[in-house]
RNA sequence: GGCGGCUUAGCCAAGUGGUAAGGCGGAGGUCUGCAAAACCUCUAUACUCCGGUUCGAACCCGGAAGCCGCCUCCA
């Protein structure tokens, strides 16, 4: 089966076909480091990265590039109400974000290209616009003249006339011809204090809608395959990106648009006043591993909405504590004699897997498919029906599968010698029949965070998830 | 008002015309000093509801209810 994805330009799964075989350069709209970024915004990560992780399993050469929004006017609020610079406010939330892709194995991008490092991408872009009529000028801000762009709507389906106009549309309307135009530029105002570029087209800052196709056509060129990001950046934000881009270039701007549900979490939407917006922090606090976010974020298809619960949190705990089990159990495996059912197994399961994925991602298909292969194995584990180098098998498809779930890799485990003797004592003691000393001080083990499981090869020391 | 999505077991979640994947949880069993892990059996006569099309529908069509999203800078 060939890779698919929905393209919500045609509301279809269409077959992917990069514009130069074997290459794809995919823009994934990035964060506004004005906060800590949510698990919401994460799930949209995790979406972005199992793409690009399954285009690179496919073997396609990926030129990712998530661009930063660092001036906005949330930032310059926030920087402003602290009383510093902007780039001293943002820089604390860019961290943050790094460290957090990091926590969640999040595969980096290859370019994160910053807005208030590409002024004059974005001044270029406008320039253009203007020069070629498709924006005007209002005072100091520059528009972009919908009206001139006679596709607008085609992503979203949205028709203009149709668009509810909000008071605070209507309080901005005396400055734009019309009110659905948006702000390529914003001319500077007192709210932006020392937030200002001094440039041919003003003095003034970037509107947001322009950043994108200012950076992403600087490092993936004009036309180019993949733009995706969550589904409220649908309209306006990427529909005006069309318009501005292809109005610049006069050439369809991006092949496959591709879009995230948001997740709800407990049943509920996230809001403020539930107060279950939580961070990658806030969860990490609560004791939990990053990997079972990861799991968790990753285990629903993009498309579908996302109940995250802590009950989730838990049973993905469970599931990956499975899989760590069973790459244990293979490693156990003594057998001389091949299995020809093994190479089958291992056969079926890759190509499941892989018609899966090229399903529009469906990923909690293509986990089904690895957990089918885990009890296959396990049962032939079992019966002793399996030898070590068909056991070495399973395991490095194992690991071919987890380049795209990313949740395998395992910290290597130190046993400290206070462990170690723990250990000991216990085996001693079991050996003298002591039980009642052997139970409390496996409990002394547990307490240091592992758990201890006797096997015929000896004691095995686990690290709990 | 316009546009769009979702509703599958205790929980999470695949399946989009041929008679319900998978994970977690739960019950029982094998193994074990006891555990753990693993394995085996069981855990939705049934897919929000009501109509219709069809030999056959969770899947298609119509309607209803509930939930969610976008409609100018919220992933």
């Amino acid at each position: 089966m060939a890779l698919r994805f929905f393209n919500t330009l045609t509301r279809e799964k269409e077959e992917f076909a990069p514009i130069v075989p074997g290459k794809v350069g995919m823009y994934t709209c990035g964060p506004t480091i004005y906060d800590y970024a949510h698990i919401g915004n994460f799930r949209t990560y995790m979406f972005e990265d199992l793409l690009r992780r399954y285009l690179e399993y496919k073997g396609f050469k990926v030129t990712q590039v998530m661009n930063i929004t660092d001036v906005d006017d949330k930032t310059i609020a926030g920087s402003r109400a602290k009383k510093i610079s902007i780039s001293e406010y943002t820089k604390e939330f860019k961290d943050a974000f790094f460290e957090d892709l990091d926590a969640l194995n999040i595969e980096r991008a290859e370019f994160y290209p910053e807005a208030t490092t590409h002024i004059k991408e974005m001044v270029d872009l406008v320039k253009k616009l203007l020069d070629k009529g498709f924006a005007y000028r209002s005072n100091g801000d520059i528009y972009f003249k919908l009206s001139s762009f006679k596709d607008y709507g085609k992503l979203s389906k949205m028709r203009l006339e149709n668009l509810k106009v909000g008071a605070r549309v209507a309080s901005d309307e005396y400055e734009k011809e019309e009110a659905s135009d948006f702000a390529l530029w914003k001319g500077w105002d007192q709210k932006d204090g020392d937030v200002f570029w001094e440039t041919e087209i003003g003095k003034g800052r970037p509107g947001w809608h322009i950043e994108c196709s200012a950076m992403s056509m600087k490092y993936l060129g004009e036309h180019f395959d993949i733009h995706t990001g969550g589904i409220d950046n649908m309209f306006p934000h990427h529909e005006n990106e069309i318009a501005q881009s292809e109005s610049a270039t006069g050439k369809k701007f991006v092949n496959y648009w591709l879009h995230s549900l948001h997740l709800i979490v407990e049943g509920k939407k996230m809001s403020k006043s539930l107060g279950n917006i939580y961070t990658l922090r806030d969860i990490l606090e609560k004791g939990y591993n990053p990997k079972m976010v990861r799991y968790v974020l990753l285990s629903t298809h993009y498309r579908q909405q996302l109940n995250f619960t802590f009950q989730g949190l838990e049973a993905a705990k469970n599931a990956i504590q499975r899989l760590f089990d069973f790459l244990d159990n293979l490693k156990t495996v003594k057998g001389e004699k091949d299995n020809p059912e093994v190479f089958n197994l291992l056969q079926k399961a890759k190509s499941k897997f892989e018609d899966a994925l090229n399903d529009d991602l469906n990923i909690s298909e293509g986990l089904g498919v690895i957990f089918d292969l885990v009890r296959d194995v396990n049962k032939l584990i079992d019966d002793e029906k399996i030898s070590k180098s068909d056991a070495l098998k399973v395991e490095k498809q194992m690991r071919s599968f987890d380049k795209v779930l990313g949740v395998l890799e395992k910290e290597k485990l130190v046993l400290d010698e206070k462990l170690k003797e723990l250990v000991e004592q216990r085996e001693q003691a079991r050996k003298e029949k002591d039980w009642d000393k052997a139970d409390k001080i496996r409990l002394e083990i547990e307490k240091l965070g592992m758990t201890i499981e006797d096997t015929p090869e000896g004691p095995k020391v686990k690290k709990k998830l």
